[in-house]
DNA sequence: AAGCAATAGATTGCATGCAATTTGGCGGAT
DNA sequence: ATCCGCCAAATTGCATGCAATCTATTGCTT
């Protein structure tokens, strides 16, 4: 009776193709108990897209309702979320989703203008044909998703520009870092974005790829902290909001 | 009417409870079910101190039996342990303690390369009196193990000591980000460590703690990159010490 | 009427049970 | 004697049930 939601996918599809491209990536047999990562994806993107809100409840019973799935396994994705840092477990209470703190967003941040410029070098060193192609196709794709103005879209490719880099750079430890990072960033822009929108310009993600084709791995890491600064400076660190509801009209949608 | 036998399996019966490894510092209420973090704590603390080894099978219904707790724990705790990348997951199969690979060992190392140093030098800005006394307090710890031969509280102080600073740098992410690399790191100097290397010394602790405590964090910076070049360097990254457990135990029962 | 206490409802914490999958052994065939 | 396929034991995957804890509503006291 229960079909699993199709939600989004976390794997980044430099080749554009539809959602239904279920391909195992090669080396990772890492596949865990997959119905409990449904949830935890669903959960991410609907963050990641800004459906789910800083402070949401996450219950047990809602979400397993909504993917069809039993409490253990949404127990053991609101886990592995827990450990992500981008929902918070309290003790006999339920799940909900973080309220980063100012200063633990200025830390995240700070994480990210060390470890990116990093990774960035790294992808200049081994920037090849191939990765430059995958660069360009989704540089395409994002400016097109601003064209629309399909803010959603243009918010999960524009993280998805970052973690594309750490994947050039052929660095697993940095690349889930940064799956990390780029997550409670989205979180903390969600809560403090400033009223005028639009943080990551493609502009900057465009010279940042030239950057990077053109092997310049010194220009492409000062890009990088550039850009990181410029979205940062682009959050109003202070007030706060208020939870909000809905639960399953956000994630049961998609 | 309870009976969690303690008839535990002599496998992996080396694996206790030490209270000695509170890592909870962290800052937040994070106080989720600790029964499964004692259940996480024991196998981490086992394989600091080399009691597991790396390939050894983790048996959810023999930890359940260690532990005294349900494979309902065990697995969370196996989760928790998958997801720091002490432990491996294969689907329908259990769960590994992981086997690093030489290119992760690499990655490991990198990366704790690039984040110590900024961690040693915020440190260095925020000394305290207080911080020097427990940097102080610590490396006769270490000094003291070391005296006395005793290696796996060595190996564990010389974790601590990182851990430490970290700790000072008072950056709750690089903290945790850098807690995970040493376990990691942990792992490998297990698997492939030269037969006489001794790891960190104390001599290379004491001159970055000097220069923190002065406050000279380019210094405390450069000088921990130099340590860390030396771990590695002190390891044997060779190809496969590793079918060593198996065959040694077939050859020699014939 | 306001504040406090007690009870009912809802939610999480945990353990156990059953189904599904893998492993290792055994017998038969080549 | 070796190899292939089948069956049984062991192990994991998952769901459900019960107990413990929290929240909210109601009723009582001052």
């Amino acid at each position: 009776m229960e079909k699993y939601a199709q939600t989004a996918k976390r794997k980044i599809s430099a080749v554009h193709v539809p959602e239904t491209d279920r391909r195992e990536s090669q080396q990772q047999d890492r596949a865990q108990q997959d119905r409990a990562q449904v949830v935890r994806n669903g959960v991410v993107s609907a963050i990641l897209e800004h459906r789910l809100h800083p402070g949401t409840k996450l219950g047990e019973d809602d979400l397993g309702k909504i993917y069809g799935v039993s409490r253990t396994l949404v127990r053991l994705a609101l886990q592995t979320l827990a450990r992500e840092g981008i929902v918070v477990i309290k003790k006999n209470r339920g799940a909900f989703v973080t309220r980063p703190s100012i200063a633990q967003t200025k830390e995240v941040f700070e994480a990210r203008r060390l470890i990116e410029p990093a990774i960035a070098a790294r992808a200049a060193q081994r920037a090849t044909p191939a990765f430059a192609k995958a660069l360009d196709a989704h540089l395409i794709e994002e400016a097109a998703s601003l064209a629309r103005h399909d803010e959603q879209a243009n918010i999960r490719l524009s993280g998805d520009f970052h973690l594309l880099v750490a994947q050039m750079s052929g660095h697993s430890v940095f690349q889930s870092m940064l799956g990390d990072l780029i997550t409670r960033s989205s979180l903390s822009i969600l809560m403090y974005k400033s009223s005028r929108e639009h943080l990551c310009g493609v502009d900057h993600h465009r010279e940042i790829a030239d950057a990077i084709v053109s092997g310049n791995g010194a220009r492409a890491g000062s890009l990088m902290v550039h850009h990181l600064d410029e979205i940062e400076h682009g959050l109003e660190l202070k007030a706060d909001s208020a939870p909000r509801k809905g639960l399953e009209r956000i994630l049961a949608a998609r």
